[in-house]
DNA sequence: TACGCTACCAAGCAAGCGCTTGGTTATCAA
DNA sequence: TTGATAACCAAGCGCTTGCTTGGTAGCGTA
């Protein structure tokens, strides 16, 4: 038998809606709504990005199967192609729309002097790694192969701003100690900072986001 | 109609004999099969597991399907299922074997003074991620939870004194600059490398494996 | 010669996959 | 009241997947 069938899971609403960050987070987002950037999380198509976003970063792209999303949404998984070409275009929105909330969050993470301003960058991308302020950030980096070209074309050029304001932030560092090279300090910090996500667990308790932050900083900017 | 067919592919098996790396690399390997460590690259049993591993780590687990890993080494899809229970328990395999290789090649690079210790670990899992010596270790980070809990219990295991090398190297380091704690070093360190998969190509010109792994020194032992 | 063992083939099954199609319902402007 | 549109359902198609089954060729040992 072919039972594929639709059960409201109302406890996925309800938290799904009660999980929206702080105020200032949220006002950050309503504006990127308003101009049109990102889908709107209560329309349908937000809705869904919300559901892949999670389920991607959860289980993998490959793993992820268009009955889950769906399911999780409380439509049938047919009628997710009324939204989304085919399953690939729907990863690659997600993408995108990660970006430019992750690119507005930086923006607005501006702070005086370069260490602090480095600081910033590391706190805000621990954040959006771990959820805290941009479900679905880790799967930039762990499904980026799961993209066709085209798509990673499209990406890779959203993310441009992001990365340079992490480039900028680098470079305002004072030469002499640890690794010049800004470009690749990136790189390597971005890949310390990814794979957090698979042991670092933010608590009150034990070792805090902030603490992290402020080792990971050591690793580009040693005091002394 | 079901024409799945064996086509002997000649060059793979010449390719896979010529690269196997420096004599002292062979002697290396030599050793672990003859104590049952590891299988013999040249019987059934090792050549599949060589083909896994090149394609878990270029496809990933999910998009490899068994047909892949038998076309590869010249037999039906079916008699994989001979020598591995299934294909999860292929994966563990490929997992611990690789291990075993990291781990004896660790072991044989310890040098004298800290510091170039922990440069040659540094350098001995940037080979090992690039492919130079132990093909397939990108997997053991990138493939973790397609494993299931047992399976990671077993690979955990394995893992523990290649661990606990590092750790070991990351002691050693003086007080008072950079991350103290280097249990957090490591994790931080295993990221940035592990990563490194994504965007660094060794070559001779431009940035070499061995520039970069002084760079990477830096991050975890400033000068100065 | 007979036996057992390893390594494999040939064929295909059941389940699950992404996606298509044709039709239905609710909403809202003209 | 009509008609357009967005959002969705019901059904299932064509294909791929991991894995099973029954049989066989080749080889070393007795």
């Amino acid at each position: 038998m072919n039972s594929e069938s639709v059960k409201k899971a109302v406890m996925n609403e309800a938290s799904a809606k009660a999980r929206k960050g702080t105020a200032s987070e949220r006002k950050l987002v309503a504006g990127l709504v308003a101009t049109g950037e990102v889908s709107d999380p209560d329309g349908p198509r937000g809705r869904l990005l919300h559901a892949a976003a999670r389920l991607f970063q959860e289980k993998g792209f490959a793993q992820t199967t268009v009955r889950d999303i769906a399911a999780e949404v409380g439509i049938l998984s047919g009628s997710i192609f009324h939204h989304f070409r085919n399953k690939e275009e729907l990863l690659c929105q997600v993408m995108l729309e990660v970006s430019r909330v992750a690119t507005a969050r930086m923006a607005a993470a501006a702070q005086e002097s370069p260490q602090a301003r480095l600081l910033a960058c590391i706190r805000c991308e621990l954040e959006a790694i771990h959820g805290l302020a941009v479900p679905g950030f880790p799967i930039l980096v762990s499904e980026w192969r799961s993209l066709s070209a085209e798509s990673q074309r499209r990406v890779l050029d959203e993310r441009e701003h992001y990365e340079s304001i992490w480039i900028a932030a680098l470079q305002r560092r004072p030469a002499g100690v640890g690794i010049a090279d800004s470009q690749l300090a990136r790189k390597l910090l971005l890949g310390a900072l990814v794979h957090s996500h698979s042991w670092f667990k933010p608590r009150r308790r034990g070792l805090t986001l902030e603490a992290l932050a402020g080792q990971v900083l050591l690793m580009v900017w040693p005091d002394q």
